[in-house]
DNA sequence: CAGAAATTTTAATCTAGATTAAAATAATTC
DNA sequence: GAATTATTTTAATCTAGATTAAAATTTCTG
């Protein structure tokens, strides 16, 4: 149908632009990173951009959006796969990793929530409350059912999301390395968690 | 002396105006924060910097570079304390996150290299390559003395630099905080790296 | 293919913020 | 305390880059 297809279209570039900012912003920061750079990415022209987003602030905020929607995807069928808390921890990492470094990916790193717009930035602010929230409630769930060491949860969330979230920092899109990345990082990550090394 | 005595000065002040910078572009990014931004954490103009700096740019490259000395000063104090590669991993750990909370921090996280021009950008990576080199080392000793259990050092020694890096996002000069950090960032991130879980 | 809708570009404008030079103030020295 | 040196401010300038409106082009629909 017309409108699905146009939509979708719509939407299809929308999501490339995106995906290209993104890439931008990993790289040099929002404010360091110009139109130009992003447009140069899509082979368009700077101005081409406002008819996908109103500003420029709002194509961070709908990065940061995009990126907490597919975190909280990868949450989700984390918990939904059950098992013990070591082993959904373990899978939210492992689906996590591979939204960053497959072919969704890249996804926006939330380093300059400050330069949000109030609005935007209390939303972001809250679903990556919630995001933590959520993965420490995992951890807390691997204490009780002795799958996880007796641990600060706060500190060792931060810890394991740090990590995570550092990832674009060095990873630039090589599939060797993205391949060992999803294999090896929910193991190295998970490895201190472990309770039974007495 | 005099020229002693004005030599000092000028560094104090240098060193008060990159730490104000630290603050702001750990929390704003480089290109996100004014110069406004900076010389009002320190009751002055923004002007009044270029006394301290020749421009912005090598603003950054002053906090980047004070933060990798300040890196490798743990690095040496740990390798310098000796012991197991796991103790001297869990102590560069240790003497990081110190410097990062303590009365020298915050460190500026090195997030915008892109942005630096060529020379500076090399000798920046330069550095920050030395410094992944040496914790790699690290764990390879560990590995060779049996302290640290088998691992691909290039992938556990990204995941811990994450970690490290990405305090400044989250930790915002509360000292309770700052000592929980201190004792328990050690422990988290080497929980993983031990032998002997079998 | 003609006309309508969608997409992109061209060509301005507008502004924040970096930078600089000269003047003003503060600190030191003798 | 006068002269010298160090530090900071005031008041401009200058530019990159965000934004916009109108025109041009491409794509779609019948």
């Amino acid at each position: 149908m017309a409108t699905n297809a146009k939509e979708s279209r719509f939407e299809l570039q929308r999501d490339r632009v995106l995906r290209a900012a993104a890439t931008c912003f990993n790289q040099k920061g929002y404010s360091g990173t110009s139109l130009k750079d992003v447009s140069r990415h899509l082979n368009l022209t700077d101005a081409a951009l406002y008819y996908y987003v109103k500003n420029k602030e709002e194509l961070v905020y709908l990065c940061y959006l995009r990126a907490a929607e597919l975190g909280r995807e990868a949450m989700n069928r984390a918990v939904a796969d059950g098992g013990s808390g070591l082993q959904r921890a373990r899978l939210y990492i492992r689906y996590h990793v591979e939204i960053m470094v497959g072919d969704q990916g890249p996804l926006a790193i939330m380093s300059e929530i400050p330069s949000l717009r109030r609005v935007h930035r209390q939303q972001i602010l809250e679903v990556s409350r919630q995001h933590s929230a959520a993965f420490e409630e995992i951890l807390r769930a691997g204490i009780v059912d002795r799958s996880i060491e007796e641990c600060d949860v706060r500190m060792t969330g931060n810890a394991i999301m740090g990590a995570i979230n550092w990832i674009p920092k060095w990873y630039h899109g090589n599939a060797r390395m993205a391949k060992q990345l999803m294999e090896e990082f929910p193991v190295i990550l998970t490895a201190g968690l472990k309770r039974n090394n007495e």
